[in-house]
DNA sequence: ATAATATGCCTCTTATAAACGCCAAAAAGA
DNA sequence: TCTTTTTGGCGTTTATAAGAGGCATATTAT
């Protein structure tokens, strides 16, 4: 009988594996710097902001060291609660910003199209 | 015996709300939306969108929406594919930015302390 | 008009994120 | 120094996000 370490045997089975684009996780990554220098900044413990934020501290954990499978809603709320203000932006200029596209959504056609019928040739 | 929506029964039953604030929920909401324009400005259907991203269509639907509880990896990873630039940085630029947060922490005091036994007083 | 495709909105199942708790190590303050 | 608190990391359980698929409707192109 051979001995084969649990976590290698998961990590085999487990079919989804999915990987992210560098620009992805470095963005990430760099948000969730910017979420611990802030908390830092503010003198607050992980489970402090934990516990404002009603999540668990592994959560926060996960938080900072730019885990691309937490939810995006912590992430905006806790890099929120640190100071950090996403999109540069006010409540209104948001609200402003976000009408502007659904007006151009709007001009857009509702259906993008694509003739699936075609090409059977192409050699 | 009376009826009830078994959709709001599970609603009762569900112990874990969770609440976001407005800039939260606004922001993942104006993303969404970033995304879904992005989208069909390169006419792109649901459809191909989740299959470049190898995701189910119904998650791109979640996106667009802004729900904020779809992760964030995804997130970014479908804002890059439709040609959002996050944090409107190059590869370089957020490098640089991150190796600069980095050095900041370093300076920081690397726990942050909270007296506990403290004020027995103030009243 | 009508055929073909995209989208909205469901349900059900499956994979897994988040919670929870524990312990050891690091580090701040006395 | 030694005490206290924070932090890193791991295993287990539970809640739920994401996948898969179906159907009706809206929209587009012919």
């Amino acid at each position: 009988m051979s001995f084969l370490r649990v976590k290698k045997v998961a990590e085999l089975m487990s079919a989804h594996k999915r990987s992210y684009a560098r620009h992805t996780t470095e963005g990430i990554a760099l948000l969730g710097q910017m979420i611990r220098h802030g908390r830092k900044q503010r003198k607050m413990t992980e489970m402090e902001l934990a516990e404002r934020l009603g999540i668990a501290r592994s959560t926060i954990q996960r938080l900072e060291k730019g885990d691309p499978k937490v939810e995006i809603g912590l992430m905006f709320e806790a890099a929120h609660l640190v100071g950090i203000r996403l999109f540069d932006l006010d409540e209104k200029g948001i609200r402003d910003l976000s009408q502007r596209i659904t007006d151009r959504i709007a001009i857009l056609p509702k259906h993008v199209r694509k003739p699936k019928k075609a090409l059977i040739d192409a050699f």
